[in-house]
DNA sequence: AGAGGTACCTGGCAGC
DNA sequence: TGCTGCCAGGTACCTC
């Protein structure tokens, strides 16, 4: 999926064209995505008037006064501004038309996304209401991390990855996070002292900082709401760059796999 | 409670 | 050209 930077990069993208918009149709053509498509979105959503686009997670936030739409892109959706005329292509499956000729349409080949819709508070939906801190706010603290990590067997990798430690450090950027931290992803988490941790939480933020100001990394499946490409991809160092030279030092990047997941780490740079 | 594996789904690509 | 197998940004849910 489009990891947090990708989700922001998104928000950023249709939120001018959303806010103070009122909802004027809703085209549902394939209710089945992760989870059914509330089968009355259109009744709930037609002639709201979406207040606010916000992001919790990966989760963007759509308000309006009678409730909240959820949206996820899961591995493969993404969302644009387009004009509702636009013939709808295969994997088009829901239209959110605002005002008289601007239209949300979301797009998931792979349909592990999600279309939700609460009548109550976002946070305490039951898919949000557990999920740990955002990573670039004042709660993600390197304190906070060492403590959860105390005891934990479990890999570096995955544990960074868990969206109850903190949210959206997917696979890439925990990769990128680690190479810049000189941590190897199969070391656990409970092992790591805290002025690594310190390390690795300050080069999380910096990482999901700087793909932010690059609009993302461009990938299969994603383009940022406008179609223009992310540029992070240039500079990743270790994603996707298995035995290829360390952009440090040489020596070729190694792959494994940990949870089914590709992981990528330089021998020599990280320990 | 924590850790590990499975499942959901489609498309692209390498190899034969 | 066509088939098969593997890979892909996520994460809830199941079992041990």
């Amino acid at each position: 999926m489009p990891e947090l930077p990708e989700v922001e990069t998104t928000r950023r993208g249709i939120a001018p064209h959303l806010k103070g918009q009122r909802v004027t149709k809703v085209i549902v053509r394939q209710p089945m995505l992760r989870w059914p498509v509330p089968h009355d979105l259109a009744q709930l959503l037609t002639g709201q008037v979406i207040t606010d686009v916000t992001r919790r997670g990966k989760y963007l936030l759509l308000q309006t006064a009678k409730g909240t739409l959820i949206l996820h892109l899961g591995m493969s959706g993404s969302l644009r501004i387009i004009n509702p005329q636009t013939a709808p292509e295969k994997h088009d499956h829901v239209d959110i038309v605002v005002g008289k000729n601007k239209c949300l349409r979301l797009r998931d080949p792979r349909r592990f996304g999600a279309v939700l819709w609460t009548g109550d508070e976002p946070v305490q939906h039951e898919l949000l209401r557990k999920l740990g801190p955002e990573p670039l706010s004042d709660e993600f603290t390197a304190e906070y991390l060492f403590d959860r990590s105390r005891k934990r067997k479990q890999s570096i990798k995955q544990f960074i990855m868990d969206s109850h430690i903190v949210v959206g450090v997917g696979n890439i950027y925990a990769n990128e996070a680690l190479f810049l931290a000189g941590i190897r992803p199969g070391t656990a988490a409970g092992r790591l002292t805290r002025n690594r941790v310190e390390q690795l939480a300050q080069h999380i933020r910096e990482v999901l900082e700087a793909a932010i100001k690059q609009g993302g990394t461009t990938l299969r499946d994603f383009t940022a709401s406008d179609g223009k490409p992310g540029y992070f991809q240039q500079q990743l160092y270790v994603y996707g760059r298995g035995s290829e030279a360390c952009r440090i030092c040489n020596t070729p990047i190694k792959l494994m796999r940990q949870g089914q997941r590709a992981t990528y780490y330089c021998p020599q740079c990280q320990r």
